[in-house]
DNA sequence: GGAATAGTGTCTCTAAGACAATATGGA
DNA sequence: TCCATATTGTCTTAGAGACACTATTCC
């Protein structure tokens, strides 16, 4: 019995842009494509969802920032689709972008950051996607916890008022900023623990609540 | 030449949550499924992408859409997606859901409409994705102008404040509101358009501004 | 003229932001 | 001691919300 030409299905991939800060700005991974079509352009980590492997998309992109990484389950959040027949030369293609923010530390140094206002040219949409993110973040930046997933296990207010005016490029006040983390009630001192940076008074360090671990924290807004 | 068994591809599909606005609440627009799986049961608006017709993801909810309903553009968003081996009998699957706000009288009698307090028992993870999409609709709605599109073109200040009101479950201040809403910019009185409801003033009618047909105002927040 | 809803004016109070003062440990 | 940064205190002001008042039309 010969069946009906079925059209080619559409095809499905993962995209993820990570995240990170260095030289006091953001930058964003990237990673030479091992295969066509782009080969050995720079591009975001990503790869077809594997049906076999895969629990869900967001397990796909952390599937593809372990391998890629090395990173065990950072902060990964969907962002959206991208979708159409134009955008990947292999045909009609979906791909659901997520954006995961990490500490520079805890990346691999073979791991290329570039910083998200020099970015290199980019294949498919890779560059639509980036911009994309980057407004989301520096938006949800200002009204929430975010940032704090830039930083690692343990640091200090001062430490988090920079990256918070790294990612939103702009300066805050500081008796205002500590206010505001107090109001998001994310974080917690770690007793005793201090750190010196000169001939100064040291600072007391917090780290992030552990029912926040993974999660954000959000003013409140009313109509 | 015998090609290497691949595992069978991803179902890719869209599914619309349709919101509009009936007895002073919000209903969502439910149809009977005509195919198997779970054939006659009430479920979400959805089908599968097509290569051959749609321009992207969200042109393929929107033709699901326009068959169901007739409905040609109404206010349509990305809510995210859902994915995995088991939301699907058919296999693993991946959803990209949208949410439409249309006003009531727009849509065609032979449309069921369910109120989102009280919805039947529904197949797949239709009732997860209703329920977020409500909350997310909810949220946008105590700081933007989403209401706006459960009105049809004309309307009165206080039409609409009670739109806002069944949206957000709550009661506004009129003043408060008639200001919010100078605020967000995004109305246009209808010259010398009013309309009476008894014996009282009549109210000027207002429209939404060209620019911001099917856009989204939103307030400023700041950190 | 009166009933009823449309629309405006104003007060209070909270909280965001600016600014200034104080605290503290190391050099 | 004194320097530099950490941390706290307070003042001003914009805006959210509550409330009360005025406006206008139809009956």
């Amino acid at each position: 019995m010969k069946t009906m030409e079925s059209p080619t299905p559409p095809i499905l991939t993962v995209d993820a842009v990570l995240l990170t800060l260095a030289d006091g700005t953001l930058h964003a991974a990237l990673f030479k494509r091992d295969a066509p079509p782009f080969q050995d352009q720079w591009a975001l980590p990503g790869g077809y969802v594997r049906v076999d492997e895969d629990d869900s998309a967001k397990a796909a992109a952390a599937r593809v920032l372990w391998q890629k990484t090395g990173l065990a389950s950072p902060y990964l959040e969907e962002f959206g689709t991208v979708s159409g027949p134009a955008r990947d030369p292999r045909g009609w293609s979906l791909s659901v972008v997520y954006y995961a923010l990490v500490p520079a530390p805890l990346l691999p140094p073979s791991v290329a950051l570039f910083p998200v206002a020099a970015l290199p040219n980019l294949p498919f949409d890779h560059a639509a996607i980036i911009a994309g993110v980057v407004a989301r973040v520096r938006s949800k930046a200002s009204y929430s916890s975010l940032p704090v997933y830039l930083c690692p296990d343990e640091f200090t207010i001062s430490e988090l008022h920079a990256v918070y005016q790294a990612v939103l490029d702009d300066t805050l006040n500081m008796a205002n900023f500590r206010r505001k983390l107090e109001d998001l009630e994310i974080l917690e001192e770690i007793p005793g623990a201090t750190r010196a940076s000169g001939r100064n008074r040291p600072a007391q360090l917090y780290r992030v609540a552990r029912r926040f671990k993974h999660t954000l924290s959000v003013r409140e807004r009313g109509l």
